[in-house]
DNA sequence: GAGTGGTCTAGACCACTCA
DNA sequence: GAGTGGTCTAGACCACTCA
């Protein structure tokens, strides 16, 4: 395919490619922790140089698309990679690494988008969506209570039996079982305290201070595909963030 | 100066650049808002190509170190612009933008670090501090409790009437008189209950549910230099995280 | 129009991986 | 040794700023 080089809305060379690349990873012809094709053969292929290539390529790779390895080649990230796969867990262990929890699924129901989270999830008031309801558990104890919903639309052929097969960590499932790729994350924090549910759940006193984070996760073109709320008992854990 | 272009530790003639153009920063050759000089004459000046500087002030824009504009030049990044005042700023209001806060200075005065804040700051335990506690208000009403621990050694010559006329923004202060530039942060975040004081200065009822952030603000070669605990009443505000 | 950074190319050579 | 990405160069031309 041949590249426009002077269109009306000029856009340079590299970001065409960017657009050409990122169309090949929505489409599904290069899948997670799948290898695509080398800069010199994606030259070849839109007609440009290696370099401009190149440049496509690092910034989709700065953006945790694509991972690049000197003499393997550059592969889609995937959400199963070791390395991505603790990247959303944002609560870790006072003393300690970060939680790998363990995941009791409390309920797993269909519902409606009511006005709030229908503007969150970016859906019509009233949209169907799946709801879910976990708690996590780090060396036995109750940390995490959360509630995640998704778009009924978007996640067709999720079940109860599939969560409780894989493990904790949502996002590899939705990206393996569903095609469906977090790429990033808003999330807005909150202290609250604890209602008799989430005292029940966390084993806290109602109305200790607990950490309430609403997240709004992002796949392609900044599209929200996940709500998730979270209450979590920071007693022993803490929410970690970096300013860059 | 000509850079090794084979040394025993090899290391990428751009990363050479990127350390020199920084040496030049923190030296105080280019100094915060000011231009540093072209590609073309840093390219004369360290004997290499063009492209090879221009790799090392990509980078180092990237990090935030420097603000590239077209047609203009390379600006080193500085806290007194406009997109980076409200940059380590967090917390906003539920319904609208950033909060621009009126600090009010409770107390400025000597101390000394106990063990945790040494560890947190890179000093050695007992080290001479300076403290300062304020209250942040957003239209008249209190919404952060903070005491900021610093380094009195580092930042001889700071006082509470330079504090008072200038504004909330601690960071453009440190930069500007003091030649202290905060490049990034790490924040540590729980939820607690307002304790007397708390509740006091941020006018809820004592027990109730606070953020508590705390905040390691950093500079080049991530030495920090600054420690910050800040106590956010939440009822109106949210703290904003992005992952990506 | 001179000077800045931004894009794009072509090509050399290096570092790493893997069979 | 073939193939990958990583570094580096030289040079052309474009887009933007400012006097």
């Amino acid at each position: 395919m041949k590249v426009a080089r002077s269109t009306p809305a000029f856009q340079p060379l590299y970001q065409q490619i960017k657009s050409l690349i990122t169309q090949g990873l929505i489409s599904g012809e290069w899948s997670p922790g799948s290898v695509i094709p080398s800069e010199i053969e994606l030259a070849r292929r839109y007609e440009v140089s290696q370099g401009t290539v190149r440049k496509a390529i690092n910034e989709l790779a700065a953006e945790n698309l694509l991972v690049r390895h000197q003499g393997k080649g550059t592969f889609v990230s995937s959400h199963a990679e070791e390395n991505r796969r603790y990247y959303f867990t944002r609560i870790a262990a006072d003393r300690g690494e970060r939680v790998l929890p363990d995941a009791e699924l409390l309920e797993f129901r269909r519902g409606k988008a009511d006005a709030r989270v229908a503007a969150r999830l970016g859906v019509s008031a009233g949209a169907s969506l799946l709801v879910l309801r976990r708690v996590l558990r780090d060396a036995g104890r109750p940390v995490i209570l959360e509630t995640v919903r998704l778009p009924a639309a978007l996640f067709r052929g999720l079940t109860a039996e599939l969560l409780a097969q894989r493990g904790a960590l949502l996002y590899s499932t939705y990206e393996s079982v569903l095609g469906i790729r977090v790429l990033k994350a808003e999330e807005s924090i909150k202290a609250v305290r604890a209602d008799a549910e989430a005292a029940v759940r966390l084993e806290v006193e109602p109305g200790s201070p607990l950490l309430a984070v609403e997240r709004v996760a992002l796949t392609y073109g900044d599209r929200p595909v996940e709500l998730r709320h979270s209450l979590c008992n920071t007693r022993d854990y803490h929410y970690q963030a970096r300013i860059v």
